[in-house]
DNA sequence: CTGTTAGCGCGTTCAC
DNA sequence: GTGAACGCGCTAACAG
C-alpha cells in the first residue's frame, strides 16, 4: 500500500537539476543560485519530499539521538521517580541540542545486546555497573558514554555523589537519634557484574559509609539487618513487611526514597506509627510533591542529569580535551518528619 | 583517535569468504556451511566486528525503535506521573518485541520538524492534537501511528476513555455532594492546533461532559470558574492559588490528578482544609503511592499504554487488516478522601 | 559562482 | 557459495 517514497532523485528529475543541487538546496542553500533553491524547494513541496532521515543519518554517520541505558527492564526503572527526574533533565538538555532521547533497556535481558544495536550517538547510564564487555563494545562502536551513579571507574566520565560520605551522614543521623535496632534496605547488586572485576558499585560504597558511621559508635555492620530490593514503591513495601516480621526495629535506613515511601506505607498498614514507633530515613531527596515529609539525604536529580548530559555533549562535539572527568554533586540532610529520638527504655 | 571501524569487508578478506557469506553467517547461518559459519564468527570475534546497526537498519528499512511523541517539551511531559506510567507500559511492550522507545518532543518547538527527522518505525502520541500537517508527514514517511487521548479522528487508530462520560460523572459527583461554587482546572488547549480543523480535543470533550452534568442541575458552564494549566504539580499549585484568591469556592474539579495534588497542597498551604473547606476531585487515578487518598476518576494507565503499543505493533507487523480502530478504556469513580458534602448555609 | 559527475558508507539480497 | 546491484543522501573533485 502507498506509493513509493519520493527520493532526492525524483526532485532532481522534476527540476532538471542534479541530486547534488537538490542536496545543496536543503543543506547549503548558499552553495547554489537563489533561483535554483527556489525551484527545488518548490518541487519538493509539490511532491511532498522529505529527505529520509535514515539515509541522511547513515550518510552523516550520526543519529541525533542519545541513549539512556538502564540496567533493568524499563518497567522497573521508570517506576523510580528519582530516575525519571534525572531522565527529565537529561531530556531537557537533549532538546536544547536538537537531540532525541532513546530509552535503552537490556535487550533480551542483555545489556551488551542492547548496546550493540542501539542507534545513538552517545549514552548516559544510570546505576549501571559497567562491565568490561559493555565498555569494549562502546569503544568498538566509538560511542561516548557518561555514567551516573555508576562504578568508580577512572576511565569513564561520571557524575555522582560522594556515596560513602552521604551514606555515613545518613546513618549517623539515625545513630545520633539513639537508634540501635536498625534495618537497612539496600538496592540490587550489580545484576550484570563480572565477578572478576574489582570496581566498586554504588551499594558497596554506601555500605562502606554505613560501616564508618557505625564504627564511630563502636558498632558493627553485622549488628544490623540488611535486606535488598528494587527501587520501587512496592518493593519497598514488601521489604518493610519482611523487616517488621523478622524482629523489632526502631529505624529503617533506605538507599532510595521511593523504597522508603513504600516502607512507610507498609509500616502504617501494620498499625505502627512513623516516627513514633519506627523512624525512616531515605536517600535521593526527590523534589517530588509527595515526599517532602520524608527525612532523607538530598542529591539534586536535576543537577545530575544536566551535568551528565552537558558532559556527554561536550565530548560528542569534541569540545572536551580531557578524556574522562568525574563530577561530584553535593548532598545534604533534610530533616523531614520521619525521624524521632528513640525512647530510652532498655 | 581510534582505528577505523571493522566492517563486513574486513571479515570477508580475513576469512577468504565473500561479504554475502559473512552476512549470512550472522543472519541466516543455515544458508551456508557450518564450517564457514564457524570460521566467520571466529574471525569476527578476533577482529571485534559488530555489524553497524545504522547501516543495517538502513539496509533493512527499519529501526527497531518506536517513538513516543509528546506535545510539549519533555521537561513538562515527564513531570506528569500519569504520562510516565503510560510510557512505562509502552516501554514494557516495546521490550517484549525487542524494540527501543525514543522520546520525541517538539524539535525547535515544532512537532512537524520532530516527526520529519525521527528515526523510528512507528509512533505513539499522547494528548496530542493531531494536526493535518503532522498526519501528512507520517503518511509520506509511511509511519504508523496510534494516538492516546488524542483527537477523535476516525482515520487514526486510538486508545482513550470516553472523556465526555467520564467528565460528566466527575462533575456529577461534585454536584451530588451539593457543591455549587465550583472551579474547574482544565488542561492546555491544543498548542499546535490548526483553527480550520474541526476535530475535537480532549479538553473540549471533557468540558462537554461538565456541561451535561451541570445542565442536569439546571446550571450553566458560565456559572463556574475555569482556569487552565499544564499537567504538573507546580502548575496545579499556582492554578489553585489563583482560584482561591479570586473568590470563595467549595469544590475544585481537575482534569488531571497531578494538578489536583498540586491544588491540594496549595489549599493546605493557605490554611484551608480538604475536604472540610474545599473538596477536590481529580482525573486519572494514578496507581501511584501518594495519590490513593485523592477522590478521582480512574482510568488505567497500564491498559492505555499496553493497548496502544500492542495495536501499533500489530499494524507494523501487518497483522492488522482494519485500517483504524478506536479502543476505549473503562473508567470508574474512586471515592477517596477529598470529597465532602457542602454544608447547607446559604 | 553555479552546477555536475562519480563515488562513498555498509550491510542485505537477488540471481546465477 | 559468490558477484553485483541496491537503498538514499552526502560530498570531494572538477568543469564551465
Amino acid at each position: 500500500m502507498g506509493k513509493k517514497r519520493v527520493t532526492i532523485q525524483d526532485i532532481a528529475k522534476r527540476t532538471g537539476y542534479s541530486k547534488t543541487a537538490v542536496s545543496f538546496a536543503f543543506n547549503s542553500p548558499s552553495r547554489i543560485s537563489k533561483k535554483a533553491v527556489e525551484k527545488i524547494l518548490e518541487a519538493a513541496k509539490e511532491l511532498d519530499y522529505i529527505p529520509d532521515p535514515t539515509a541522511r543519518n547513515f550518510s552523516l554517520g550520526r543519529h541525533m539521538a542519545i541513549g539512556f541505558l538502564v540496567p533493568q527492564s524499563t518497567a522497573v526503572a521508570l517506576a523510580n521517580p528519582y530516575l525519571v527526574s534525572v531522565m527529565r533533565s537529561i531530556a531537557a538538555i537533549c532538546e536544547e541540542n536538537g537531540y532525541m532521547l532513546t530509552l535503552i533497556p537490556p535487550l533480551h535481558s542483555s545489556v551488551t545486546e542492547a548496546v550493540k544495536s542501539a542507534t545513538v550517538d552517545g549514552i548516559i547510564t544510570m546505576g549501571l555497573y559497567m562491565e568490561r564487555s559493555v565498555v569494549d563494545i562502546l569503544r568498538r562502536r566509538n560511542l561516548s558514554i557518561v555514567s551516573i551513579d555508576g562504578t568508580n571507574d577512572e576511565d569513564i566520565p561520571s557524575v555522582s555523589v560522594d556515596d560513602r560520605a552521604a551514606a555515613e551522614l545518613q546513618m549517623r543521623k539515625i545513630l545520633e537519634y539513639g537508634h540501635r535496632r536498625i534495618a537497612v534496605i539496600s538496592l540490587p547488586q550489580a545484576a550484570y557484574s563480572d565477578q572478576n572485576e574489582r570496581r566498586i558499585y554504588l551499594t558497596e560504597r554506601r555500605m562502606k559509609g554505613y560501616c564508618d558511621a557505625l564504627s564511630q559508635y563502636s558498632l558493627q555492620l553485622s549488628s544490623i539487618k540488611v535486606v535488598q530490593c528494587n527501587a520501587t514503591f512496592s518493593s519497598g513495601y514488601k521489604a518493610a513487611e519482611d523487616i517488621i516480621s523478622s524482629g523489632s526495629f526502631t529505624a529503617i535506613v533506605s538507599m532510595s526514597d521511593i523504597v522508603a515511601l513504600g516502607a512507610w506505607r507498609a509500616i502504617r498498614d501494620k498499625g505502627l506509627r512513623v516516627p513514633d514507633d519506627v523512624s525512616i530515613i531515605g536517600f535521593d531527596g526527590m523534589d517530588d510533591y509527595s515526599s517532602k515529609e520524608l527525612s532523607t539525604i538530598v542529591q539534586s536529580a536535576d543537577d545530575k542529569g544536566r551535568m551528565a548530559a552537558n558532559m556527554l555533549f561536550s565530548i560528542i562535539n569534541g569540545e572536551d580535551a580531557e578524556p574522562a572527568r568525574s563530577l561530584c554533586v553535593p548532598f545534604s540532610f533534610r530533616e523531614g518528619k520521619t525521624l524521632r529520638a528513640v525512647l530510652k527504655k532498655d
